[in-house]
DNA sequence: CGATTCGTAACTATTATTATTACATGAAAA
DNA sequence: TTTTCATGTAATAATAATAGTTACGAATCG
């Protein structure tokens, strides 16, 4: 698919997927061609990519909304509350990733046909 | 302690800290006064008072950076992806939410009281 | 060559959060 | 009772993070 036909299904800009998918070719999942024909491809089988490689391949980013404001702070008050909710935070953090390595796109797109066929279904039987 | 004394604490302005506090005094953490001598007072001992206690006094803001953009999609890749994480996300906010449940302002006194002495220490041995 | 498509920098717009101003209300002290 | 101090709150402004846009260069294919 070309970024336009993406950014149209995703109801974003062209520019911002090339942003993000950049991202996850760096990472391997899939590969950009230009001109004629080109577009993006997956790189990988459906089942060989979990929703954990495309987290690592965005860069990690911040999962909770909270945290440290700051890591080493003067502050002594700061300090005890980032040491009372560090682990706290890195627990549900790794839980929280290990649950996506066990989501692969095989496992959304399985989902995605089962939800296809009744859709489908409902429409050809109305009432 | 005053609003205006909080402020200074926390590097904030004084109304910030009121709208923030009003909310910890719906909840009974906290009370307040006007005029001469008012000011924040601690409604509750220190042992009895929770992480998990603000949090819900603050209106349990999202703890997530991320999470579903709807509730409930029409576009059918964007329920696989929601159904296939939802599970792993409320999971996750529970175990966080059971350990703030399990810091009290007192753990954090107690910490701050123990960093403070060896503050104290640092400054009276240099070297 | 010409149409197409990604790559990327620079800029703009939007949104959410935080900060500020202004003034009303209430309480204690002079 | 008047003055001073403090919260309560609405309205507005500032800031920062994110998303979107424009513009143009580079590569590819017919």
């Amino acid at each position: 698919m070309t970024s336009d036909e993406l950014a149209a299904c995703l109801q974003t800009n062209p520019v911002v997927v090339r942003r993000t998918m950049a991202g996850l070719r760096e990472a391997g999942l899939v590969t950009s061609g230009r001109g004629h024909g080109g577009g993006w491809t997956l790189a990988r089988p459906l089942d060989d990519v979990t929703m954990r490689d495309i987290y690592t391949a965005l860069g990690e980013p911040m999962l909770f909304q909270m945290g440290n404001a700051m890591e080493n702070p003067a502050c002594l008050v700061e300090q005890a509350v980032n040491h009372a909710l560090d682990d706290a935070f890195r627990d549900a953090e790794a839980m929280l990733i290990a649950r996506l390595g066990e989501v692969t796109l095989a496992t959304l797109a399985a989902d995605f046909k089962r939800r296809f066929a009744e859709h489908r279904a409902a429409l050809n039987q109305p009432g």
